[in-house]
DNA sequence: ATATTTATCGTTAGCGCTAACATAATCTGT
DNA sequence: ACAGATTATGTTAGCGCTAACGATAAATAT
């Protein structure tokens, strides 16, 4: 019996082949969208592929290719929720493209020593995926520039040949501003985030283009880097001013949660006497109380993304790359009870 | 020219076979562990692999065996932190196996709904792996017995049919509760979890073995459910209390969090006026300050070890399954800075 | 008209591995 | 001692796919 269709789980490319009764090697082209198949032909394989529900096997076309796509996944375990979240998106699309993917750690909130970078791409790496704040590591970029290698950085600002996959940082920043000042907040407090990464300053430059369209509004501005301990330095300074702000804007969740922490010690209730807002929405965001607004980053969907666009690039190798080095993905304010109407005369 | 060895990259089964002069056959059984193969051969077999540095070549196994493992990954979003570990270690062991993952996430804390894991189990499943505390969760357990599907689930303790990959969380209670008795402690407070999942109990029983081989000491227990919130609550009880706790341990990192929170609100000093300990060694613990005493979990290595064990139990299908039940790792207690010395005069 | 290019499609071979069978060598029991 | 069972190894074929080349027909050039 031609076995192919009835037993075994999906279809293979015979099967198709024979139902639209061509050669498997035109269904190949189709497949890869490879150029010499008519309009007419690759319409009959459409349909064939559609109505037998025909997946590729990854394994079958790994082995031919022998170019087994090694994918290097290179992060520091600075923030766990969000890695939780990037390494769901990357795997998903990893599983279904056929990639392999190596993870590299490194320890302490520090990017991996160089020479574990080194092995890594010794060992024969067809691109890597940089996650935050690695996408502006000098070193890594380097070691990985040097190399040849193909990048895709989540979360960074342009560098030259690498592919970025972010939020608009800014506009997310002016939008929680909007939402602090629609709220009545005259009085703003700001915390800024790490200055070597790209994003805090356009997080500072959302907030500010808010700031001036609106009149009457005092601002403080404290420097901090994204760490619970510096946000817990600023509170301490921003609750200490003769004019204390009403809102505080920290340019992410755990300094907004440091802030959180000093008001409480300072017997100040959240929202009613001071709002706080964050950026990122990790799960510090819904694990303290009270559950912190922030700015909503699409991890899954961005890691994904740059994982795809990576497999693009190399895959574009040899020719001139159609890979775009900049993609933006949506973000989403996210509204929770940190947040309230600022209240002209404050309850005793 | 024998190409195999100078071109491409790694070596193949046929370059082992050739070097330890037998076939590749032979160099496949040895591989897979297969009997039928003298012990001499074997050796020989193995000095061979090392010597070529051979890694089989997962696409074309997957190919062959046709059966490419398909293993689902359930999991709520309960403790990203958590999460992210874990799901290294499943990715990292996938990897080498060559297995292809299915994740599944259930949404705010709950498992997902039964549909949805009737789906993936539908859409041809050779296992799944539990992440915590979906190994406890009766409806997932039920559809995925039914289903017939090979289970792990991590952190979880027994249920018939699943392999069970934990740490001793009494042993690691009773350790931690040593530690604080050592400290000097003698009125202890303890925040229980989650009364649905067996760990909570065991933790406790860990708590109270320690108590009871130490004379004097005085207890008081309060009904948490390893939220953060519940974890506020516990606390302002105990801090209320007319012989209020030296020492509290909360049975996980968020409740510990909490506690220090409130704790600081009452402008308690951690740890000089109380010690604070969690359990898990969550990025929480780091990231607030102080940064957390707590017992330190393997969830790497759990994660890759309870892959492991479903993959041999799917391959021992249909013979007696030789795999283990119930799998111990070794846990870790982690001193950091929210515990110390009882003093007998309290500072003013 | 014939030679030459171009577009479309098919054939062959082989990626690295293992199931299934074939073979050779050794061990049983009576 | 010799058929039959056991153990240790080799042979063959093929998993699903695609690179490389070959074949055919149509378009263009000379």
């Amino acid at each position: 019996m031609a076995r192919s269709q009835q037993m075994g789980r999906g279809a293979t490319i015979v099967d198709v082949a024979k139902r639209a009764g061509v050669s498997s090697m035109t269904v190949s082209r189709v497949i890869n969208g490879r150029s010499g198949v008519s309009a007419e032909t690759r319409a009959v394989v459409e349909e064939a592929i559609k109505a037998l529900a025909y997946t590729p096997n990854v394994a079958a076309r790994n082995l031919v290719n022998s170019t087994e796509l090694r994918i290097g996944i290179i992060y520091s375990n600075a923030s766990a929720a969000f890695m939780s979240e990037f390494l769901t998106g990357v795997f998903e699309e990893a599983s279904s493209r056929g990639a392999r993917l190596m993870l590299l750690k490194g320890e302490g909130g520090r990017p991996p020593p160089v020479e574990a970078i080194e092995d890594l791409v010794a060992s024969g790496l067809s691109g890597a995926l940089l996650a935050p704040p690695l996408g502006e590591a000098p070193d890594v970029l380097r070691v990985l520039r040097d190399a040849g290698c193909a990048m895709a950085a989540v979360g960074a600002y342009q560098s030259p040949g690498t592919i970025c996959v972010r939020i608009d940082d800014r506009a997310a920043s002016y939008q929680m501003t909007r939402l602090l000042l629609d709220l009545g907040h005259r009085q703003l407090g700001f915390i800024l985030g790490n200055p070597n990464q790209a994003a805090s300053a356009e997080r500072m430059a959302g907030f500010y283009a808010a700031v001036r369209e609106t009149g009457g509004v005092e601002v403080q501005v404290v420097q901090g880097d994204f760490t619970y301990a510096s946000g817990l330095a600023a509170a301490e300074h921003l609750l200490a001013l003769p004019k204390r702000p009403t809102a505080i804007f920290a340019s992410n969740d755990d300094m907004a949660a440091a802030v959180v922490s000093v008001a409480h010690r300072r017997h100040l209730d959240v929202p009613s006497e001071l709002t706080v807002a964050g950026f990122d929405d990790t799960t510090l965001a819904n694990t303290l109380w009270p559950p912190l607004t922030t700015v909503h980053q699409p991890v899954r969907e961005l890691a994904a993304e740059a994982l795809s666009l990576l497999i693009a690039e190399i895959a574009a190798k040899k020719g001139k790359s159609r890979v775009p080095r900049e993609t933006i993905l949506d973000h989403r304010i996210v509204e929770r009870q940190s947040t309230g109407a600022h209240l002209s005369s404050p309850p005793a």
